[in-house]
DNA sequence: CTGTTGTGCAATCAAATTGTTGCATGTTGA
DNA sequence: TCAACATGCAACAATTTGATTGCACAACAG
């Protein structure tokens, strides 16, 4: 779900290093992060699965970049508990009941 | 973690009964959650700790309200992760390596 | 006082999450 | 061609999470 998979400080560590904009290999995404290549891997499938990034295959690589579209509908969400946006109030109904 | 609090449907489903502002009761968010009380309370909990609900007790009852603090707390993080508040970078570093 | 009601706490459990290591495979470049 | 490189995949272990049941207890209402 999107905010589970927001909801993991590699995830997000993941997502501030392509706030840059610049795709990125997963080798390079795990750079200096204290985690294994395969454990950034899986990261990266959750926050792909969330619509949070997508992938471009480049030869050997799978460079990844950051949707800028799942971080804003995670913000109307918010913007809906926040009681800021009563007329949204049927997209949070329909989005906390899809599943 | 903020963003691991609204990750689990029950808990949005608990945050968006308490945007009516009208404090209610653990009994109360349990009515018509396909969960035990038992479990309503441990969601209340996480929420809790995460800042997003404050409880009052009401003799015999442990009445919740939804807080809004948090929620734009949340906003902001995903401003800066959607490279919107290019200033806010320093609140999201810290946010992210404080833990 | 006594029964009902709203909660808390502990034990338990299954499933999901996060991480690891080891090995296989396709790509690149000398 | 062949070694180095970027990944994928599978098996596993540890921890966390979400939920349950059962029992205890304090507060309210008659």
């Amino acid at each position: 779900m999107m905010f589970a998979a927001l909801g993991d400080d590699t995830r997000l560590k993941i997502l501030v290093k392509l706030r840059s904009g610049t795709p990125q290999s997963i080798k390079q995404l795990s750079a200096d992060l204290p985690v294994t290549r395969q454990a950034v891997t899986r990261h990266l499938r959750v926050l792909e699965e969330a619509n949070f990034v997508a992938q471009e295959i480049h030869g050997r690589e799978r460079r990844f970049v950051a949707c800028s579209e799942a971080i804003s509908e995670a913000h109307d969400v918010l913007n809906v508990i926040a009681q800021q946006w009563e007329d949204a109030l049927v997209r949070l109904k329909s989005f906390t009941e899809r599943k």
